[in-house]
RNA sequence: GGGCGAUUAGCUCAGUUGGUUGGAGCGCUUGCCUUACAAGCAAGAGGCCGCCGGUUCGAGUCCAGCAUCGCCCACCA
C-alpha cells in the first residue's frame, strides 16, 4: 500500500487517479476485513438483500453492472446508516442454458450426452461449473460488490435442493403440484417442454392455406384454412360455428381429410369465428391448444404427426420421417397437384420461439408435471393489492397483476439432465408414484423395490422462486431465516418480473407466510447508444470488464481500445444514467463522465491532503463564531447534500442522488469552497479552515462511498494519515474503514439561508466581473478597479464584508461599493438584480460592442415587462393567483423597470 | 387486438406537488498549461419543451385526440 506518512506524501500521490492501482487492493482488504460479513443480531435491525442470481454460464454484462451497483450502493449505504447489513450473492443451475453450454462445449471434444449417459453427462455439467462457474463472481466482486461472499449458494447445493424437494412434496401433498397428460411447448431441439413464459412470440410474415375437404356422399366442399398444413395429417375433426347457417347442415356429415384419406365428423363449437376465412375450422387436437380444448369437449381422437424431433411421426402416413418443414412444403404440393389447394394469403402470425435456442417451438401433447397456479397467484394478488408489496417505479405493478390474473398452470418438467430432479418414484410393480424428501427404496403402495425417479427435472425457476428463504437455510428454522427474512428490497430487471418476482411473492406467501419482499426496484434495460438490445448477434455489447479494467472490444465489426475507467466511474456513470426506471442508450465515453468526476473528486482530495498537512487544527470544539464566512457558506450547503442524498437513496432515485454529489462536490466544494479557502493557508490562520476542509472531505467521502467505494475508501486512508481525528466538535477518531464508518448527520446549525443569499449575490458580482473581462478580452492578470453600486442598503451591507473575497475571486485591484454610485467614465457594466457592476475599461471599450450589448439586453428586458405588464393589469390574474405569486411578480416588474432604467442611463452614458 | 414507455439544446438525457428568466453531461465558440485537477479553469452561443385542442389567472408539467419510435402481453385457424 503506497505510503501516507511524512509531511509531503501529498504532493507524491498523481495527478490523475489510477484506478487500477487502488481498486484490487480494497477489494481484497475489505474481504480480508470482513467488512462485508452479517450475522444476525438482535440489538440492531436488518438489512437485507438478496442477489437476483446469475447464471452459473454467465459473464457480467452490462445489465448486470447496472443491476448490481444500484444493489450495492443501497446496501452499502444501509450498511453506514448502522442496520445489520447483509447482501446475500449465489448463482442459479440455469438447467437449460447450461446444459446447451456444456453441450456444445461436449461437442468440441466430439462427445455428445447420449453417448455419455445421464449420470456421466451430469458429471461433466459439476466439473465445467467447477471450473468456470465462478467467472461471474469474480467479476462481481471486481466490481465492488459487497455481498457476503462467505453465504454464497447456488441453486443446486445440497441445501437449496432439499428445500425444492421439501416445496414439491408439500405442493403435490396440498394439491398444488399434479401430473398429467397435455399439449404443451415443446422445443425440438432442447427436447424439452417449456412453460408458457418461456415462449418468445416474433411475428412472422407467413401464408395462410385454404384447403379443401370433400363432404363426404356429396358433391359439396368444405374449405379450411390453416397456417400449418402439415398438422392437418393429425385433424381429427373440423368445425363450424353453431350457429352458422350456411354450414347448418353439414354438422354431423363426414368429410375426408385430403392425402390421409381419413373420415372426420364436422361438429359445431363455439370456438369458431364464422367471419374468418370460410368460417371452417380443422381440428387438430395434438397440435394446437384451442383444438385440444375442443378435442376434449367432442371427445376427439388426439393423433400426434409431429415428433419431439420435429420430424413427422408414422402417423403422418407417407410423411412420416420428414422435417415439419419439409412436409409443409410438399404436402402443400400435393395438395395443389390434387386441386385441394383453393387459394393461399398472405398472412402475419407470432411464432413462438424457445427463450433459450430460437428454436420454433411445437405444441406436443406429452405427460408432463404442473404447478396449479390459481390459489397461489390469488395470494400474490392480495399482497399487492394490500400494499405489502410496492413497485418501483409503480407502473410495473399492473405488469405484475395482468400476468397474475390471467396465469395458466405452469409446466415444472423438463426433459433434460441438468437440473433438480423430480421427487417421484414411479413403481414398475403397481404404477403407483411415490413422492418424498428422502429417496424411498420402495413403493410407497405395494413396498415393491422396483421402482424408478421420475426422469425428469424441475425448470430452473421452480429453484429460482424459493431463492429468498431457502438461501437462510429453510427449511430449517435457522437463525438467518428468522432474522432476514423478509429481506428489505428486490432490484431486478422488468423482463423477470414473471420468471421470477411473480414466484417467489407467491413461493413466499405459501411456505413463509409472508411476502419475501417490501419493495421491488425495477431498473431499466442497458441499450447500445442507437437504442438496440446488446446482443452478440449485433456485436453491440460493451462490457463492463473492459470498461473497468481497460482493454479491447470489438463492437461493429471493429476492434476499439479502452483505458480503464475503474469501477468507481463505471458505477458512477450508471448510477448517474438511473433516472425512475428508464432504459439507458450506453455509448462507452458515457463513462468517461464517471472517471472525469472521480478524478476531480481525486484532485480535490490531494489537495486537502496537501493543505492539511503540517497544520495543527486544535483539539477543542469551533463555535460558529469561529467560523468564516465561507465556512457557513459550505458548511450550509453540506448540510443540505446530506439530507437530499439521504432522500434520494430512500426513494431509490439514483440519478438524483448523483446529482445532488456532483452540483454539491464539483459545483460548491471545487468551484468555489477550495477557492476560497486557498488564502487563508498562508500564514497561522490555517487552524479553522483546516478543520472545515477536512470536515467537509470526510463527510463528502461517507457520502460518495455508496457509489463510489474504492475511490473513497483510498482517500479515507489517506486522510486519516493527516487527520486522524475530525470533526467541528471535539474531534473523535475516525472509523478505521469508511466502509463501516457511521452515514453523516447534517447539524441543523449548519444551515443557513442569509449566508447562502448573500454568497449568491456575490457570486453573481464575481461572475459579472468575469464576465465583462471575457467580453472584452481582459488579460486575466490584469488586476481591475471595480465599481459595485447597489440599489439600497441592504445589498450593500450584505457584500461589504465579502468585498476581499470579491476581489480575490475576480481578480480585482479595488473594488469601490456604494449606494446609487454613478458609472465611472469609460466604463462597461452589467446590470444585475440589486446592483449594477462597473469596470473601466479607458480605452480598451469597443463603444459599439458595448452599446449593442447594453441594447440588447433592454430590448429583452422590456420584453419580458411588457408580458409582466399585462399580466399584472389582468384583474383575473390578481384575483386568483395567490397573493405571494402576485407580489412577486410586482417585486419583478419594479426590479425590471429599475434595471431598466439603470440600462438607459448606461446607454446615454456612452454617446458622450 | 390490448397495455406501457418515449418525444425538451447538435447528441444523450434531467425537470419534484402547475407559478419568476426550462437545466446537466458531451459536442461547439472564445480566452487561459492561474502553485489540486488541461480528464482542468473562466466566459459564452445554442430550445415554437412532437402536433392539435381543452382545463386554468397561469401548462414542458394536468386532460382528450393525433403522429412517430420502442417495449410487453394476447388461444391472430
Amino acid at each position: 500500500m503506497p505510503d501516507a506518512k511524512g509531511d509531503n506524501f501529498a504532493e507524491q500521490l498523481p495527478k490523475h487517479y489510477i484506478p487500477a492501482d487502488v481498486e484490487p487492493r480494497w477489494l481484497e482488504a475489505w474481504l480480508k476485513e470482513g467488512s462485508f460479513r452479517s450475522e444476525p443480531n438482535r440489538a440492531k435491525k436488518p438489512y437485507s438483500i438478496v442477489i437476483p442470481p446469475p447464471n452459473v454460464t454467465g459473464i457480467l454484462h452490462m445489465g448486470h453492472a447496472l443491476n448490481n451497483t444500484l444493489q450495492d450502493i443501497l446496501v452499502r449505504h444501509a450498511r453506514m446508516r448502522g442496520f445489520e447489513t447483509l447482501w446475500m450473492p449465489g448463482t442459479d443451475h440455469a438447467g437449460i442454458a447450461t446444459q446447451n453450454v456444456v453441450e456444445r462445449a461436449l461437442a468440441e471434444e466430439g462427445l455428445h450426452r447420449d453417448t455419455l449417459g445421464r449420470e456421466e453427462f451430469v458429471k461433466r455439467v459439476w466439473q465445467w461449473r467447477e471450473k468456470y462457474g465462478s467467472t461471474i463472481v469474480t467479476q462481481l466482486k471486481r466490481l465492488g460488490c459487497s455481498c457476503d461472499w462467505r453465504r454464497e449458494r447456488f441453486t443446486m447445493d445440497e441445501g437449496l435442493s432439499r428445500a425444492v424437494r421439501e416445496v414439491f412434496v408439500r405442493l403435490y401433498n396440498d394439491g398444488l403440484v399434479y401430473r398429467g397428460r397435455r399439449l404443451i411447448n415443446w422445443c425440438v431441439r432442447c427436447h424439452t417442454a417449456l412453460s408458457d413464459d418461456e415462449i418468445e412470440h416474433e411475428e412472422k410474415q407467413s401464408s395462410l392455406w385454404h384447403v379443401r375437404y370433400p363432404v363426404k356422399g356429396s358433391k359439396k366442399i368444405l374449405t379450411v384454412a390453416t397456417t400449418r398444413p402439415e398438422t392437418m395429417l393429425g385433424d381429427t375433426a373440423v368445425a363450424v360455428h353453431p350457429d352458422d347457417k350456411r354450414y347448418a347442415d353439414l354438422v354431423g356429415a363426414v368429410v375426408i381429410l385430403p392425402v390421409m384419406n381419413r373420415e372426420l365428423p364436422v361438429i359445431a363449437d363455439a370456438m369458431v369465428d364464422p367471419a374468418f376465412g370460410s368460417g371452417v375450422v380443422k381440428i387438430t387436437p395434438a397440435h394446437d391448444p384451442n383444438d385440444f380444448e375442443a378435442g376434449l369437449r367432442h371427445d376427439l381422437e388426439q393423433i400426434t404427426v409431429i415428433g419431439p424431433d420435429g420430424t413427422m411421426t408414422e402417423a403422418a402416413g407417407k410423411y412420416a420421417g420428414l422435417d415439419r418443414f419439409r412436409a409443409r412444403k410438399k404436402l402443400v404440393e400435393e395438395l395443389d397437384e390434387l386441386g385441394l389447394l383453393a387459394k393461399v394469403e398472405e398472412h402475419k402470425n407470432s411464432v413462438g420461439q424457445c427463450y433459450r435456442c430460437g428454436q420454433i417451438v411445437e405444441p406436443f401433447l406429452s405427460e408432463q408435471w404442473f404447478v396449479s397456479m390459481r390459489p397461489l397467484a390469488d395470494k400474490a394478488i392480495q399482497a399487492s393489492k394490500d400494499g405489502k408489496i410496492k413497485f418501483v417505479p409503480g407502473r410495473w405493478e399492473r405488469v405484475y397483476l395482468s400476468w397474475l390474473e390471467n396465469v395458466r398452470d405452469w409446466c415444472i418438467s423438463r426433459q433434460i439432465w441438468w437440473g433438480h430432479r423430480i421427487p417421484v418414484w414411479h413403481c414398475g410393480a403397481c404404477g403407483e408414484m411415490t413422492v418424498a424428501v428422502e429417496d424411498p427404496t420402495v413403493c410407497s403402495k405395494c413396498g415393491s423395490d422396483d421402482i424408478a425417479q421420475d426422469p425428469d427435472v424441475l425448470d430452473t425457476w421452480f429453484s429460482s422462486a424459493l431463492w429468498p428463504f431457502s438461501t437462510f437455510g429453510w427449511p430449517e428454522e435457522t437463525p438467518e431465516l428468522d432474522y432476514y427474512y423478509p429481506t428489505s428490497v428486490l432490484v431486478t430487471a422488468r423482463d423477470i418480473i414473471y420468471f421470477w418476482v411473480a414466484r417467489m411473492v407467491m413461493m413466499g406467501l405459501h411456505f413463509m407466510r409472508d411476502i419475501p419482499f417490501p419493495e421491488v426496484c425495477i431498473n431499466g434495460t442497458i441499450l447500445d447508444e442507437f437504442g438496440a438490445r446488446m446482443s452478440k448477434s449485433r456485436e453491440n455489447g460493451i462490457d463492463p470488464l473492459v470498461m473497468i479494467q481497460g482493454g479491447k472490444q470489438r463492437r461493429f465489426g471493429k476492434e476499439f481500445a479502452y483505458e480503464a475507467y475503474g469501477a468507481d466511474a463505471v458505477r458512477y456513470t450508471l448510477c448517474t444514467l438511473t433516472t425512475d426506471g428508464q432504459d439507458i442508450k450506453l455509448s462507452p465515453t458515457r463513462f468517461e463522465m464517471g472517471r472525469n468526476f472521480i478524478n476531480k473528486m481525486w484532485n480535490a482530495s490531494r489537495f486537502v491532503l496537501m493543505r492539511l498537512s503540517g497544520v495543527d487544527q486544535g483539539t477543542g470544539p469551533l463555535a460558529l463564531e469561529d467560523l468564516d464566512f465561507a465556512d457557513r457558506w459550505i458548511l450550509s450547503g453540506l448540510g443540505k447534500a446530506i439530507g437530499e442524498a439521504g432522500r434520494q437513496l430512500s426513494g431509490y432515485r439514483f440519478h438524483e442522488y448523483a446529482k445532488t454529489l456532483y452540483e454539491f462536490a464539483w459545483g460548491d466544494v471545487c468551484d468555489w469552497y477550495l477557492e476560497l479557502v486557498k488564502p487563508r493557508f498562508g500564514g497561522d490562520s490555517a487552524a479553522v479552515p483546516a478543520r472545515v476542509l477536512t470536515w467537509v472531505l470526510d463527510n463528502l467521502l461517507r457520502l460518495l462511498h455508496p457509489v463510489t467505494p474504492f475511490f473513497s475508501e483510498e482517500v479515507w486512508r489517506l486522510l486519516a494519515a493527516v487527520a486522524p481525528s475530525r470533526g467541528l466538535g471535539v474531534p473523535e477518531p475516525a472509523a478505521p474503514l469508511l466502509v463501516r464508518a457511521p452515514w453523516p448527520e447534517a447539524d441543523p446549525s449548519w444551515a443557513d439561508a442569509k449566508v447562502e443569499a448573500d454568497m449568491e449575490q456575490a457570486m453573481g458580482v464575481i461572475r459579472a466581473i468575469r464576465n465583462i473581462r471575457a467580453k472584452f478580452n481582459l488579460s486575466p492578470k490584469a488586476r481591475l478597479a471595480v465599481t459595485v453600486s447597489a440599489a439600497e442598503a441592504g445589498i450593500r451591507d450584505a457584500l461589504l464584508p465579502l468585498v476581499d473575497m470579491i476581489k480575490a475571486q475576480a481578480g480585482a485591484e479595488s473594488l469601490d461599493l456604494g449606494i446609487d454610485l454613478g458609472k465611472p467614465a469609460q466604463s462597461a457594466a452589467e446590470v444585475m438584480t440589486g446592483l449594477q457592476v462597473y469596470l473601466p475599461l479607458a480605452g480598451l471599450m469597443d463603444v459599439d460592442l458595448e452599446r449593442k450589448r447594453i441594447e440588447k439586453e433592454f430590448d429583452r428586458k422590456r420584453d419580458t415587462l411588457v408580458r409582466l405588464n399585462e399580466k399584472l393589469r389582468n384583474h383575473e390574474f390578481t384575483s386568483k393567483a395567490p397573493p405571494e405569486v402576485v407580489r412577486r411578480e410586482e417585486e419583478r416588474k419594479a426590479e425590471l423597470a429599475r434595471q431598466m432604467g439603470e440600462l438607459e442611463a448606461l446607454r446615454d452614458s456612452l454617446a458622450n
